[in-house]
RNA sequence: CGCGGGGUAGAGCAGUUGGUAGCUCGUCGGGCUCAUAACCCGGAGGUCGUUGGUUCAAAUCCUUCCCCCGCAA
């Protein structure tokens, strides 16, 4: 079965080395093209390309879907299905039904729960405790597609946006993989979606960061966890903007106006927040500082408990 | 050359009108205490990232390079 896969972010990667490594043959990849990255603003390929490039498969990065060559390029390659992973473009019509199984996306939740780009992010910060991976055909809506096998995962209570899109990229590569090899048995299900079910959720931004000491302990915790690796929660400390990486259940106080400093010691920094629940935040990164426990900074930054934060 | 912040004892920081380096924690020794991560006394520990320069004198001014971090993507 000629596949033709389409991905671009690391999430996508992991499923083009469970296809390669899974026997699959993969005949072409396309990726987006390389962009400035980094600091030094230097072009990078994606790590599809990278991983493509290695496995010796033809590479194709048009800027356009519909610019006139992506469609040929596609016929010519000749695919039997196409297998899309977080490539980051919306493909016309006449390429998902140009092979004859269609196109497979995989998506990082249990839809039609949170369709759109950041479901990994926005199962931890709603604080859900079970998320997963979906594989569906693609259709022209986003995300609508009928499914065809679906995983879950129970999240952690203090598991990490990042943790959780690492174990699900690779529950994802392996549904992936079952279910291309499903599709060429012909035996793979197709269950439409319960549209009425439906949820969508936008991307990160990081008017999402500011912590609000006027919310519950657990909705700050699963704040901490959604927005990392990226944009990272945050707050103010003196006249330092923070960023807050890990916290921990405090012991709280009743009687402490959200924002108060409880406790500064060596277990971290304990703030009382919404009900006289208090977050004991253990570990934080300053303005062009590296990322250090809420000890370390504590030494350097003594804040009187009582101190009431802005 | 995309923009910006930073590299000072094991850790976190202060010190930048130039004049032989200081604080908190840790650590070592001693003391106090029924006891302690508490308290008291004392000690060890730093080529102030690197190179060259200016100067009577540089952590502090100029210069080379290295490393870390944020923005931006």
């Amino acid at each position: 079965m000629r596949i033709v896969f389409m991905g671009t972010p690391n999430f996508a990667a992991a499923s083009l080395q469970r296809l390669h490594e899974d026997g699959f043959e993969i005949v072409g990849v396309f990726t987006q093209p390389d962009k400035p990255k980094g600091r030094g603003m230097e072009l990078c390929a994606s790590p599809v390309k990278e991983l493509a490039l290695s496995y010796g498969i033809p590479v194709f990065q048009p800027e356009k879907m519909r610019d006139g060559t992506a469609l040929e390029i596609l016929r010519s390659l000749a695919p039997d299905v196409l297998a899309v992973v977080a490539y980051g473009r919306i493909l016309p019509p006449e390429m998902l039904e140009l092979p004859k199984y269609g196109a497979v996306n995989v998506h990082g939740s249990l839809l039609p729960k949170y369709r759109g780009a950041a479901p990994i992010q926005w199962a931890v910060m709603n604080g859900d405790p079970e998320s997963g991976v979906t594989t569906m055909y693609l259709a022209n809506e986003m995300d609508t597609g009928d499914i065809i096998y679906s995983e879950k995962t129970q999240i952690g209570e203090f598991e990490t946006s990042g943790e959780l899109y690492d174990r699900l990229k690779t529950m994802g590569a392996a549904l992936l993989s079952r279910t291309l090899h499903d599709i060429e048995a012909g035996c793979a299900p197709r269950t439409p979606q319960d549209h009425a079910r439906a949820s969508y959720v936008k991307m990160l931004d990081k008017t999402l960061c500011p912590i609000d000491f006027g919310r519950t302990a657990r909705e700050i915790v699963k704040q901490i966890c959604a927005l990392q690796p990226w944009p990272v929660a945050t707050m103010k400390l003196g006249n330092d903007v923070v960023r807050v990486f890990a916290a921990q259940y405090g012991e709280g106080n009743p009687s402490a106006s959200p924002g108060t400093v409880l406790h500064a010691d060596a277990k971290g920094l304990e703030i009382s927040c919404g009900g006289g629940e208090g977050v004991r935040i253990t570990e934080l990164q300053a303005p062009g500082k590296k990322r250090m426990s809420a000890a370390d900074y504590l030494r350097g930054h003594p804040i009187a408990e009582g101190t009431v934060l802005a």
